[in-house]
DNA sequence: AAGTGGTCTAGACCACAGA
DNA sequence: CTGTGGTCTAGACCACTTT
């Protein structure tokens, strides 16, 4: 009757846990709040701080939860929409870019990427960084590769690297008429260089999104670009800014 | 010079642990192939268990392992391209519908859900769970809602649940003229039901797909698909089955 | 029964942010 | 400097699969 539920399957700790923190947090916190810390919480439900921290990563990973190392964790803002929309997402450089370019280098690329581009393996292409800001916070790094052939023209151009190069490359780009374009998505763990300018550790997880643009039948660009799994939710299709979120959320005052 | 580079900063024993296993994976195993228990692993690396099970967990994530409890961790094939374009993704019980019905039933949506559905809080709606199925494992489950305008006509249908019952709502839905669709990806954690369904353990790492059918301006349905984010690359825009792996891989004798 | 990965503990120390 | 989260250890036991 009114007894306590006998655990004949009892389900691990830290995803009990998991789930009473999360009504917490509809219930008790609002959005910014800092929680107590994690020896502190750890204490008060009577578990190793091992255990504790299985159950806070298990929400950060799904964008409730914030933590910083040397500040505290605190509740996260709903995740932002962010199309990945072919008007987006579309000829880099293009008229409705969302994309900041930052630097340009004629470098090799990883062998699964020369083999999508179908250039030969140490075949030197154009790797082009950009990132991608949304609500003044940086949302994604990406990375453009693009093979010679593709931006035949780049005489006048001396800078042998930098935005200005990077610039002149896409805008070369523009001059292929894009055919189509293949977009997937996957999860993803950031790499070194991307955790940095994503304002995250190395192994943050990430959703990785990558696209061939495609013209005059071969593939004239490859982008790959990596977003922040924990704040960002990807849009696409005839989408717009649909908001879904898990519950009640008031905003801190 | 040739010296051995001094760690200025150090990186995480764990995430260089990751690396080097990464390169392992590459040049010296090959997919479905078993790799040494984990506490072998461990002693050979010089490291903690929980340190090596923390660079496992990330080669995981990234979908270069597979482990299963009492069997072992073995080398993972590719991930897979599954499409969630528009043709795939239609109007749910269509002709190209990549669903499998399941079950359905009448229930109170969960708080979020009734509110991008418009209806009223604590009113059921039609709750369709469908299961897809990719080269042979399932790869997604599905909650599909449809509230009970959408669907006028359920008269002749005796069944309060049930595959029949599911079927019979799918069709009627099929009356309805779809006007768009807004799609959505985000990382999740899997729930305890969708964790089964998918041979996974709670809390495995999913892509969410949201998907809101749009029909005389109104939100006809809503679909929550949760794919194994281990196994599967989405794919969408004009996408096909494009082929892009992490690197060397040979298959198993 | 034996062997695997999954959970959990109680500690320790480190890197970083802010006062 | 103090307090935070991040890393790491050396154990123990559990749940599961296979033999």
């Amino acid at each position: 009757m009114g007894t306590t539920q006998l655990e004949t399957v009892p389900e691990p700790k830290y995803w009990h846990l998991r789930t009473v923190l999360s009504e917490a947090l509809d219930s008790e916190f609002s959005v910014g709040e800092i929680l107590p810390n994690e020896r502190d919480l750890a204490a008060r439900f009577g578990v190793a701080r091992a255990t504790l921290r299985q159950a806070l990563e298990q929400l950060e990973l799904e964008g409730r939860l914030q933590r910083r190392r040397g500040v505290g964790t605190t509740v996260a803002p709903p995740r932002m929409g962010v199309s990945v929309d072919t008007a987006q997402h579309a000829w880099p450089g293009g008229p409705h870019d969302a994309w900041q370019t930052v630097d340009c280098a004629l470098e090799v690329p990883p062998a699964a990427v020369a083999e999508t581009l179908v250039t030969g393996r140490d075949e030197p292409v154009h790797t082009v960084r950009r990132s991608r800001v949304s609500h003044g916070q940086p949302v994604a790094a990406e990375l453009l590769y693009i093979p010679a052939d593709s931006v035949r023209d780049l005489s006048g151009i001396d800078a042998p690297s930098g935005a200005a190069r990077a610039r002149a490359v896409l805008r070369e780009l523009q001059r292929l008429e894009l055919e189509r374009q293949e977009n997937a998505v996957e999860l993803g763990s950031a790499r070194a260089d991307d955790a940095r300018e994503l304002d995250r550790l190395p192994g943050a997880p990430v959703l990785v999104v990558t696209t061939r643009f495609i013209a005059r039948g071969r593939t004239a660009a490859l982008s790959v670009a990596t977003y922040r799994a924990d704040t960002c939710r990807l849009t696409f299709g005839d989408s717009g800014g649909v908001e879904i979120h898990h519950g009640p959320e008031r905003h801190a005052s």
